[in-house]
DNA sequence: TATAGTTACGCAAACGTTTGCGCAATGTTT
DNA sequence: AAACATTGCGCAAACGTTTGCGTAACTATA
């Protein structure tokens, strides 16, 4: 069964197809009468514009790319949720596609995407991009690139970021108020931008309680379950023994309190655990660090999916300013896992 | 910078749009010398077709809908991750949207992926979806329809699924070959297809090793702690206690170790766990499942795929049988957890 | 009543690409 | 040398929709 057209309509009713597809748009120079005979018509014949057409006419495919790292990732299938469901509602398709991580394969995916002729991006850089090119190269063709959570460090983009201090602050305000007074952090690897506001959040907490820092407290690690063990071991000979623990994610976390218990130690009461990014898995697991910052996927991939389809719509008016640009810092915050 | 046409080729070159579009690709009629002008002269100014043009003239999309329940469960974000990749690979792009185990919003979003006239669909479908008209009507529309993993109990339908019984067999054997006698089961849901599949595998495990099925072994749970709380207390409460237990998934078996632990029995000794769908967290946590069977997510989706683009190239050569369907049934299989 | 303004519609071009058909130029067979 | 086959390319239509412009019929103004 073949979909309908609009030439067929016009020629059932002896019109022409410009004189339809006003009426289907609510033209005002389509008189009422025609107007409701054409849609009526319309419905009955079960009409849906052919987009493709529609796509070819307008010059634009209605259709956004998102790249990012990996799509079975907690943190980003919950993104892409909400970039599908905000896309979806006005009427966007979007296509995805992963970097796996990898530099040349991401550079591909943006060209790939520019082929398409997609009406913009929205991208998570790959862990270990150094050059942003294949990004900026987009801004020769007009398609405009949000970024959200991985943001490249280079200036005049649109982003949206978590902020990580906010919640560092939180969660070493909690354990302070707790009574702990030796707080260890086993942090990410010290390339990440990650890495470092983790720090200085732990700092500023540090800091603004009065009480000193000590840069021993802070270790390193590259996230596998060994070098968590290290770490972990490391901050248990320091001479100041930490009774608590934040770790850079919820991972690091439950690597860490695999071993706090095969050493023995009570968990929550030997050493107490905060962590980042508040996976699910939370919900499963007996020995979970008390709590966790969230880092709010959602949320993330709703504004940044927002932001682009409101620079889209301004682009199409001509009411867009080429050299403003959107950034959107969402906050961190606790939550206690115990609540839940 | 507008992207080149193939009219500006044309006219750079003083011959037709035609001769172009045919050199570019390779059609006979052309010469060599004219072809391999245009060629050089399209890569030079990076020429990429229009997508949008092509699609429209082509009356295809090259473009396949994809809708599943959620995209943020493991199980299928790793399906989508192969979906996207397959798709890829053949140049197709991917719609994706999630129903949410949503009936009426399944419903929907088929309409919404005919409207966009996707050249095929993949569907997981809902979890308590019991009319199948939406699907059947895409018939009529000419859009193959290939489900995965979630299976509408009808036929005449293209479907790549998970044999669930060669897994429970092994899991049910691989605990008997361990000496347990007493194995329970804690099941879903008895609305769900998954669940019956499971008992019936389980029981022909047992009945093969020519021992008797004790039905009181099997008891349904609602996959909520609660409920998986109460199944374990029912299960341990039999007169014949169960030494090792099959459960429905790992969230389940998560749950009921964790009650195991509360009433102070000692994982993997005093009872001993299998489960499905081996989630990642398994290698985050302590007290884990033994075993688990993998429903191998990846190659359903990939698998799926491969189907769904095969019948579309088969339509295009007219070399479909309209009464041929692809059953393609793949195995599950145990996979012991602390081997990884 | 003549003029201007408004209302309601049609004509046709345009978007970029593919493809059936036609045709000239060349090569091949009698 | 005539008839035919082959090679290499161009013309133009087609896909479905949108939209600038033109215009006929009608309405309101003077």
């Amino acid at each position: 069964m073949k979909p309908t057209t609009i030439k067929e309509i016009a020629q059932l009713l002896n019109i022409s197809v410009s004189t339809v597809s006003r009426a289907l748009h609510d033209h005002p120079s389509i008189g009422a009468v025609t107007r409701d005979k054409v849609k009526r018509l319309a419905s009955e014949l079960n009409y849906e514009p052919n987009q493709a057409a529609v796509f070819f006419q307008k010059g634009r495919t209605y259709s956004i790319g998102v790249i990012l790292p990996e799509l079975s990732e907690n943190f980003f299938s919950k993104a892409i949720s909400a970039i599908e469901d905000t896309a979806y509602k006005k009427n966007f398709s979007v296509l995805i596609s992963q970097s796996h991580d990898n530099e040349q394969l991401e550079k591909q995916l943006t060209e790939n995407m520019k082929n398409h002729r997609v009406d913009g991006i929205l991208v998570s850089v790959a862990k270990n991009t150094t050059s942003f090119e294949h990004f900026e190269q987009l801004k020769k063709y007009n398609i405009p690139v949000v970024f959200f959570d991985r943001i490249p460090s280079i200036s005049d983009i649109h982003y949206v970021a978590c902020n990580m201090e906010t919640g560092t602050i939180e969660a070493v305000n909690y354990l302070l108020k707790k009574g702990h007074r030796a707080i260890g952090m086993i942090n990410g690897p010290a390339t990440l931008f990650a890495t470092s506001e983790r720090k200085e959040g732990y700092i500023k907490a540090i800091i603004k309680n009065r009480l000193k820092f000590d840069p021993s407290l802070v270790v390193n690690c590259d996230l596998t379950e060994e070098g968590t063990v290290e770490a972990f071991d490391e901050l248990m000979a320091n001479k100041r023994k930490p009774t608590a623990i934040v770790t850079f994610n919820d991972y690091v976390a439950l690597f860490a309190i695999k071993r706090a218990r095969n050493l023995q130690m009570a968990i929550n009461k030997d050493v107490e655990f905060v962590s980042y990014s508040n996976l699910p898995l939370i919900d499963y697991i007996e020995n979970i660090p008390m709590a966790s910052v969230e880092q709010f996927p959602y949320l993330q991939g709703q504004k940044a999916t927002e932001i682009l389809l409101d620079i889209l719509s301004k682009k199409d008016n001509d009411i867009f300013d080429q050299n403003a640009y959107y950034k959107l810092v969402v906050e961190s915050q606790l939550v206690e896992n115990r609540k839940r």
